[in-house]
DNA sequence: TGCTTTCCTATCATTCCAGTCGGGATTGTT
DNA sequence: AACAATCCCGACTGGAATGATAGGAAAGCA
């Protein structure tokens, strides 16, 4: 239970990509989508959307490419996956103009799912990409091999 | 993000309004529906997976109906979810035989997941019905009216 | 003008989801 | 045995989400 989107996963490796070098040039989807093994179509449309929500920017022509809209220390997980997945909300109540949802203030398990929110919220908002450069810097799990 | 389907929601529901009449007779379908607004024969189905399941029992026939298979302080949330929707997993690798995952070991969002997974499981797994029943009494939050 | 690269829109196949349906099997009562 | 209440089983359907793919338009630069 739980899955994230493929669409979702993409993006925050992509958006990881872009942190690495964040004081580089731009970078080109190509790129990006060899070195994170994602389709390259795929992936343009999933920077397009992280474009228009102000998370990235670009450039078009010969030197183009796309860059954090933020430095890394200010971009958050949570941010990203709000923006592309909606907000943490563990009931199915919000599907477009639902009358009656399914939960509600009488639900017994209003409780349980606020808590679950709570908890969830907080931990994707504190860990920014910053954050976890560093941390898969200290513990090696993640070694980006960029020899320029 | 992280809905639950309607079927473990309704699930949830069901088992919740068995747990209120745990030491009475069997429940029926029927009643369960109407007392949670749930559609009869989609719950018909739900029931019968839960009871494929170890997680309710049930009688045919006249006075037939549902119960727990367990007394409602040894039956968690986390159990009857786990059970509908498989292992929290916020990465989406398990799907059927895929064999090139898109998380893994080198994925640099690992820590996160496995962070994220972690609380959650606890939070569900600690959480019974009859502490929901109780939290529920104290709190007044939903009120029974089993005027039987 | 070309070349590169992003950008936009449409399309498509597959899978999941919520819910329905028809009919069959089992049980208790009379 | 007949009957009624109830659970049991599998097929089916309409709609939405998902994971892409394709064609071409627009922008930047030489």
């Amino acid at each position: 239970m739980f899955h994230f989107s493929s669409r979702s996963l993409y993006a925050l490796r992509a958006l990881y990509e872009l942190a690495l070098c964040e004081q580089g040039p731009p970078m080109k989807i190509a790129f990006i989508a060899q070195r994170q093994k994602i389709p390259t179509r795929f992936l343009e449309g999933i920077l397009a959307q992280l474009k228009r929500g102000g998370i990235v920017e670009s450039r078009r022509g010969v030197d183009g490419g796309y860059h954090l809209a933020r430095r890394s220390q200010y971009l958050t997980i949570g941010e990203v996956l709000r923006f592309l997945e909606g907000p943490v909300d563990f009931t199915n109540s919000q599907k477009k103009g639902k009358k009656d949802s399914i939960s509600g203030p009488t639900d017994p398990f209003n409780g349980l799912w606020q808590k679950l929110e709570k908890t969830v919220e907080t931990a994707i908002d504190e860990m920014t990409f910053r954050d976890l450069i560093e941390f898969n810097e200290r513990t090696g799990q993640y070694i980006p091999n960029y020899i320029i």
